[in-house]
RNA sequence: CGGAAUGUGGCGCAGUCUGGUAGCGCACUUCGCUGGGGGUGAAGGGGUCGCAGGUUCGAAUCCUGUCAUUCCGACCA
């Protein structure tokens, strides 16, 4: 993509809505734009971006063995009164009515649609498990929108259901969700403690956060540090069922619920960092299939209400955590997985002919190699060319001028690590890909 | 919802106390000099000051109402 034909506004100064790094950054460079509370519009940088962790969080869900369907947006009243949702949900539903004057609502989740979806279609043991997905965005009227993208009012969210014949086999599927979710996280490059948490307005008995460690997080955790050796093991391969249990037995608490006096974690095995809530999962078994009558025959015969859980993964909120986990003074360090492109390149005189003409033959053989490219092709001063590229964060800068084209050089630098590399332009293609 | 602020060109702000017909920086347009970390000179364009009433000869400024946004608290992916 060329940069003088691409929508890229960014911002030199701070806005002053923003307050948190993530929201400033991604305003700044041009990701979002806020169109009222909790509510924003994704530029294209920010799109591809979504798209890229939604991609890893769908390829992760699809591994586990789950499917991926689309529910809408909108739904209708009557599953949730069925379900008895409707008025406990209270003021965080959007409610709205159709020209007929039916009630409708904006979904702040799928249970109940999900549940409606099974139950008539699913009419036995032999049919599970079961594990339905979708990614869709959601709206939660929430009292307080605020951190820009990271507690929006709309946003996306991959949420997964499963569907099975006992506890014993429910837990299975909660399970790979587990181990699902560590996955997902690791792929982007984060690390993900999973806290035991209370059920909340979803209900159930068992219920995991997967905190994301960020300075700026939230909540503060404590937690046995031997999680990190255990999720440093999901880089690599799956988890066995007895890890998991291990793994799910190591201390893990939100500071609420963190006692110092009966922790039962040695002060020097005992970690404290700041973390941010992007996923939880829940198993709740009948709660919803009970009321909503979501029966399969068993192999005796009997009806049995299916035992299930959900599983959550805030993909728009991970674009801001991801934002928080990695960034720096000059703005923000994409891990490359989920970068807008791969390499930016900088054309440092435009008016050069021999300089041009080496960028456009640098652009068009990396592109037709398949590298992502976001060509500054801008006819501006150098500085701001380097401030934006640092703004925007992608991992490798191209840069590219008449000082050392004359000796048939070219400049690569690494955002993360700042260093940089005097190159030949075939070394440069080379080391990118090309 | 309880508490606290703020609304003035695209962005960041001054002007409000003490009423007199709107200003600064950045960005934008044109031309020139520049050209490796937001350079520089000249000339321009853009705002009925969130909205609605009221007071006044006159309101960005005073009064009343209203809407929006943000921050702190309880809730959530």
């Amino acid at each position: 993509m060329r940069l003088s034909s691409c929508f890229m506004p960014t911002l030199r100064e701070n806005p002053a809505e923003a307050q948190i790094t993530s929201h400033r950054l991604m305003l700044r460079a041009g990701l979002i734009r806020q169109t009222s509370a909790g509510i924003y519009i994704w530029l294209p940088l920010g799109l591809r971006v979504l798209h890229k962790i939604e991609q890893i969080v769908r390829e992760e869900q699809d591994r586990a063995g789950a499917q991926e369907i689309l529910m809408p947006t909108i739904q209708s009243a009557e599953l949730w009164q069925e379900s008895g949702r409707y008025e406990a949900y209270g003021k965080e539903m959007l409610r709205i009515s159709d020209r007929h004057g039916r009630e409708m609502l904006y979904g702040p989740t799928n249970e109940e649609m999900v549940v409606d979806l099974f139950r008539n279609d699913i009419k036995s043991y032999k049919d599970l498990p079961k594990m339905l997905y979708h990614i869709q965005w959601k709206f939660r009227d929430e009292i307080r929108p605020r951190f820009g993208i990271m507690r929006g009012r709309e946003f996306l969210m991959k949420d997964n259901y499963s569907f099975d014949i006992d506890a014993e086999a429910g837990r299975i599927s909660y399970n790979k969700m587990y181990v699902a979710y560590l996955r997902t996280f690791a792929r982007l490059g984060l690390v993900a403690i999973p806290v035991r948490a209370d059920t909340g307005a979803i209900g159930g008995d068992l219920s995991h956060e997967f905190q994301i460690l960020a300075e700026t997080g939230e909540s503060t955790l404590y937690y046995d540090k031997a999680i990190e050796k255990f999720e440093l093991a999901t880089l690599t391969g799956d988890i066995d069922p007895d890890s998991i249990e291990k793994l799910q037995s190591l201390y893990a608490m939100e500071e609420e619920k963190h006692d110092p006096d009966n922790c039962p974690v040695a002060p020097e095995d005992l970690r404290s960092a700041k973390g941010i809530e992007v996923g939880h999962i829940f198993f709740f078994g009948t709660k919803y299939s009970e009321p909503m009558n979501a029966r399969v025959t068993g192999p005796d015969g009997k009806l049995v209400p299916v035992e299930m859980g959900s599983y959550g993964i805030g993909v728009s909120r991970l674009v801001g955590a991801l934002i928080e986990a990695g960034h720096d003074d000059n703005g923000i360090i994409w891990p490359e997985v989920v970068a807008p492109y791969k390499v930016g390149l900088i054309n440092l005189r435009l008016k050069d002919a021999d300089c041009t003409a080496a960028c456009d033959d640098l652009y068009h053989r990396l592109t037709d190699a398949g590298v992502e490219v976001l060509y500054d092709d801008r006819d501006m001063g150098a500085g701001g060319k380097f401030a934006d590229m640092d703004l925007i964060g992608l991992p490798w800068q191209l840069i590219v001028g008449p000082r050392g084209l004359k000796d048939g050089m070219v400049e690569l630098k690494c955002r993360a690590s700042g260093a940089r590399e005097q190159l030949s332009l075939e070394a440069a293609l080379s080391k990118l890909g090309a």
